[in-house]
DNA sequence: TCGACTTATACTCAATATGAGCATAAATGG
DNA sequence: CCATTTATGCTCATATTGAGTATAAGTCGA
C-alpha cells in the first residue's frame, strides 16, 4: 500500500525574463506544474528542489513553501487521489528558450500598476465591483463591503495601494463573481486569463509572497544574472512588485546598504551614458545574512 | 480505507496569563496537542479551530498555518501512521485554571533577554558556541560558523539581536548539539526544557511567526482583555518579543495610530498614578484592516 | 503628615530616514 | 551641433524615530 500518492506538491517557479516576472506553466498556461511527493525525496523541500530542477534543467535558488491546503471535494468522496496539496514559491535564473513560461501579468493584469493596460484593467474592476456592492440586500453590508473594495483596490486615493495583498484582491474578485473560476459569465469577467482548480489562487498567494519577499531580503538576486546594471535591478524590482521606484532614491538605498560591489566591466548598451555593473556581494552578505534589507517602494 | 487517519494536524495555542505569553501542551509539557485531520472538517483551518475549541472551551481568534513537513522517518518505514505534520499557530485570550499551559520561556530561555534568567542563558549559550567552534578542523568553517554564531546570537555588539530568529538560533543550538533533542549529554545542553520529536522546533516557528506579526498586524490584541491600560499592552509586546521598549515612544505610536479608544473607565491598581484604559478598535479597524500597524520594538 | 517611590502622561529635541527634485556627465542618433 | 537618453552626484524639506525632561497623581511606610 503506497499511501504517498495523496500529497500533492505544487510549484509556483518564477524567473524573469528581460523586466518581466514570468511563471512555469503546464496545459497551455491553464495549470501550475505539480507532482506527487515521491519515498525517495528526503524532504519536502527537497522533492520540490530535485523535482523541479529535473523537469527544467537548471538549478534553482531560493524555495519556500507557500501554503498546505486540503482539496475539499476530494475528501468527501472517499475515492483514493489527491488529497492534499503543498504549494512552493521557487526562484530560478534563466530560461532561454524553454516553453511553458507565460507573465505574471497575463493572470492578473491589474496587478501591473505600473503598465496602462493594468491601469485600464483596474478602472473596469471599480465600476464592476461598484456594481457589484450596488446590488446587495442590507445597506451594512454594502458598506461593509465597499469600504473592502476600497481598502484592498485603493479606490479614491483615501487609502494607498498596497501591492502585497495580491491574494485578498483576487479573493475579492472571487467572491464578487468575477473571475471565470468562480464560474462568471465571460462577459462579466475581469480580464485576465485563468487556471484550473484553484492554480490561479496560488499563483495569487505566489506573488504576494515574494512581494512581501523582496523588500526585506535579498532574494531579487536570485533573479537576476550575474551581473546588472542598477537600472535593471531597479526594473525587475519594479515589475515584481508592480509599481514605481524613485530612480536616484533607489541607489541610495542599493549602494549605502553594500548590497551589491561593481564588477569593474562597464554596460555599453544602455542608449545613453554607458552603466557601471554590479554583481550581488553573496559573500560578504552571507556572514550577515539575517541582517534586513530594505527597498523603497513607492507609488508614482 | 480511510485514508485521512495519515495527516496530523499540530497547534501551538498561545495566550498570556499576566503578562507572560504560554503555550498549550499535552504530555507534562513534552508535547504540542495535536489531532489527525477528519473528514467532517471542511477545510484544514476550519479543523484546527473545531478541535481545539473543543479541547479547551475557549473561543480562538486568530489561526494561522505555520508549515507542513514529512516526517522523514515514517516515510522511510513504509508501515502505516502520521506521514505529514501541518502545524498552526493560534491565539485565544484567557484560560483561567485550565492545566497544559506552560511558559513561552521555559523552553526557549534566552529568548527572553528582558529577564536575567535569559540574559545568563545568552552568557552560556556563548562561552558554548564559542567551543563548539573552535573545535572545528578547518579554519574557514570556523570563521563562518563563527559568523553565524554572532549575527544569530549579537554576540559582541557588531549586530543587534533580531527577536524574529527564535528558529534560525533553535537550529544552530541543534546543529551544535547543545539542545537534548540533538541527543546531547545533559550536561551540555543548554537551559530550557526540550519536547518530544521536534515539538520544540514547531514552538521556535510559532514564536517567530508572532513576533513578526504584531509588528505589522493588530493582532497582540487577540490576547489582551476587553480592556486594558497602555502598560499592560506594553509589557505583553515586550514579553512576546523579548526586547524592551520606550515607554512614551510605544504610547505615541499606539495613539497617533489609533488603534485604540478610551473605554472611560479608570484602572486604580496601578501601583501609581491610576490609568486610562483602552479598548481596541476592531469595528473602525475592520474597513481599512489592511493598513499596517507599527509597534516600536528597541533594545534596551 | 511628610517624603520616597511608583506609574501616567505631556512635551521637547536631535539624529535619521524618506520622498522629491536639481544638476551634471556621457553616451546615442539625426 | 543639438535633442534625447540614461547615469550619477548632490541638496533639501519633511517625516519618523530614539531618547530624554518635566509634571501629575496615586501608593506606602515612618
Amino acid at each position: 500500500m503506497t499511501t504517498h500518492m495523496m500529497i500533492e506538491l505544487i510549484a509556483v517557479l518564477t524567473a524573469v525574463r528581460g523586466d518581466i516576472p514570468q511563471v512555469m506553466t503546464i496545459d497551455h498556461g491553464r495549470q501550475l506544474p505539480s507532482g506527487p511527493l515521491e519515498s525517495t525525496h528526503r524532504s519536502l523541500q527537497a522533492g520540490v528542489r530535485a523535482w523541479v530542477e529535473r523537469q527544467t534543467g537548471h538549478p534553482i535558488g531560493h524555495v519556500e513553501q507557500l501554503y498546505t491546503f486540503a482539496d475539499h471535494d476530494r475528501i468527501l468522496s472517499s475515492t483514493q487521489g489527491r488529497m492534499i496539496a503543498i504549494s512552493y514559491l521557487a526562484l530560478t535564473r534563466s530560461h532561454a528558450g524553454e516553453t511553458g513560461w507565460r507573465d505574471w501579468y497575463d493572470y492578473f493584469p491589474w496587478e501591473n500598476c505600473k503598465s496602462d493596460e493594468g491601469r485600464t484593467s483596474l478602472a473596469l474592476i471599480e465600476r464592476l465591483l461598484c456594481h457589484w456592492v450596488a446590488g446587495m440586500g442590507h445597506a451594512a453590508e454594502r458598506v461593509r463591503q465597499w469600504q473592502r473594495c476600497v481598502s484592498l483596490f485603493a479606490i479614491g486615493d483615501m487609502v494607498a495601494w498596497n501591492d502585497e495583498l495580491v491574494l485578498q484582491r483576487y479573493e475579492l474578485l472571487y467572491e464578487a463573481g468575477l473571475v471565470a473560476e468562480a464560474g462568471c459569465a465571460p462577459d462579466r469577467a475581469v480580464p485576465g486569463q485563468s487556471m484550473h482548480h484553484d492554480h490561479r489562487r496560488i499563483l495569487a498567494t505566489a506573488m504576494a509572497r515574494l512581494r512581501a519577499r523582496i523588500r526585506y531580503r535579498p532574494v531579487v538576486f536570485e533573479l537576476m544574472p550575474e551581473a546588472f546594471t542598477l537600472l535593471q535591478l531597479q526594473r525587475v524590482m519594479e515589475s515584481l512588485s508592480g509599481v514605481h521606484v524613485h530612480k536616484q532614491n533607489f541607489r541610495r538605498l542599493i549602494m549605502q546598504q553594500q548590497l551589491v560591489e561593481e564588477t569593474g566591466e562597464i554596460e555599453e548598451r544602455t542608449g545613453g551614458r554607458p552603466a557601471r555593473l554590479f554583481r550581488f556581494c553573496g559573500e560578504v552578505r552571507q556572514a550577515r545574512q539575517f541582517v534586513g534589507t530594505k527597498i523603497p517602494l513607492v507609488q508614482p
